[in-house]
DNA sequence: CGAAGAAGTGAACTTTGCTTCAATTGTTAC
DNA sequence: GTAACAATTGAAGCAAAGTTCACTTCTTCG
């Protein structure tokens, strides 16, 4: 016998993985899944194109990982504030402007994770990604119409969809052509006027 | 001197120009602008991949042309319900109402006009495009809030283009992965539900 | 019919980017 | 040190799709 995996081995190649993950995500944050080849991959993290192949079975697999990641961190920021205690409709607006504030941060990276078409393994993500949300608002949803300030009459699996989506391509669609342009002060009265529109759709009228 | 062009030759060259437009139209209604090929659209039209070439410059120029002409159909149809004498809030409902079904009707097609990513060529008619609707609703929008149904605590500019993204994406995102899955009777839920929220979103709420 | 030139053809070319693999280098245990 | 095996490399292989072009077919007109 002669070779076998120490340690310090598992780390090292524990940590090669880490760091195309982590340029992947780089390379997707600023010009998307379209502008992250494997190549650039490799050489961003310092390794051969070959090697990429020896840490994930395919591109494919590389970036739903990545996905996976940057959508949990999301989600999970915005689950928080919508499980607040305080008022279901405080708790909402919250949640759009940490949604939206989040977003416009980083634009390339919220259209890719929202829009940009990419191959089907990352797509799937893409369906578990949006249904986390989505299940995350109707429960504010569902919570704000026992407390009173949302419409009793609606449906709160589809109000919270639209909600999704509405606040997501209200965001992708001005962003997406110029992407870097959007001063301070009107992100500010972006987000603001966001969250006034999805809040009034599925307000009590009267509330 | 010999040949010369006839009448009877420049209907025929066009009427082939027109076939391979109608087949490059279907395909993308079926498909997307990712299903349509060359190739294919060859195929479809009955002639071989050069004489794609002797009718259009590129793939992206035959492809442009085919979303202009979609697209100037949707818009004018909006258009044409948003300019009605009725009141403003009803015209808006009405236009809703008419770009829902329209997409619903045909959710690829629908995907492919207002999200799919394609190439620069393409996506310039898109921004047109969203111009065209957005300033559409926005002259409605403006006339509501003289009439004083809509909130005048609002940018029209910015409402607009938010109601063009929140019914784009809140169509888009339901249909988008199961297309073809959407009885009559949901359909119809569903516009009635997206039409009613994105006119609460803009309304006076005392109104 | 025959010459001139346009329309039509589709195999070959080109580009782009994912994937493989034979050869090289590095690591472990004795 | 060296045998055994893993990790790394990057050029070559491969696939998909747009584009070209030498060649054929068709249309016109004297």
């Amino acid at each position: 016998m002669a070779y076998r995996e120490t340690p310090r081995m598992r780390a090292r190649k524990e940590a090669t993985r880490q760091r195309i993950l982590a340029q992947a995500h780089e390379l997707v944050a600023s010009g998307g899944f379209g502008a992250a080849s494997v190549a650039r991959v490799a050489e961003e993290s310092g390794v051969a194109i070959g090697s990429v192949y020896r840490h994930f079975d395919s591109k494919s697999e590389l970036f739903a990982e990545v996905f996976r990641r940057a959508t949990e961190v999301e989600v999970h920021r915005v689950g928080e504030v919508l499980d607040a205690t305080n008022p279901a409709d405080q708790a909402m607006a919250e949640a759009l402007e940490v949604f939206a504030r989040r977003a416009l941060r980083r634009p390339t990276m919220a259209w890719a994770l929202i829009a940009e078409p990419v191959d089907p393994v990352v797509d799937e993500q893409r369906l578990r990604y949006r249904q986390a949300y989505a299940e995350r608002f109707e429960k504010a949803l569902i919570r704000g119409m026992r407390e009173g300030c949302f419409r009793p009459d609606q449906n709160p699996k589809l109000s919270s969809a639209a909600t999704v989506g509405a606040i997501a391509e209200a965001l992708v669609g001005p962003l997406s052509p110029a992407a870097d342009g959007l001063h301070q002060e009107h992100a500010e009265q972006l987000i603001h006027d966001i969250v006034q529109l999805c809040l009034q759709a599925v307000r009590t009228p009267g509330g």
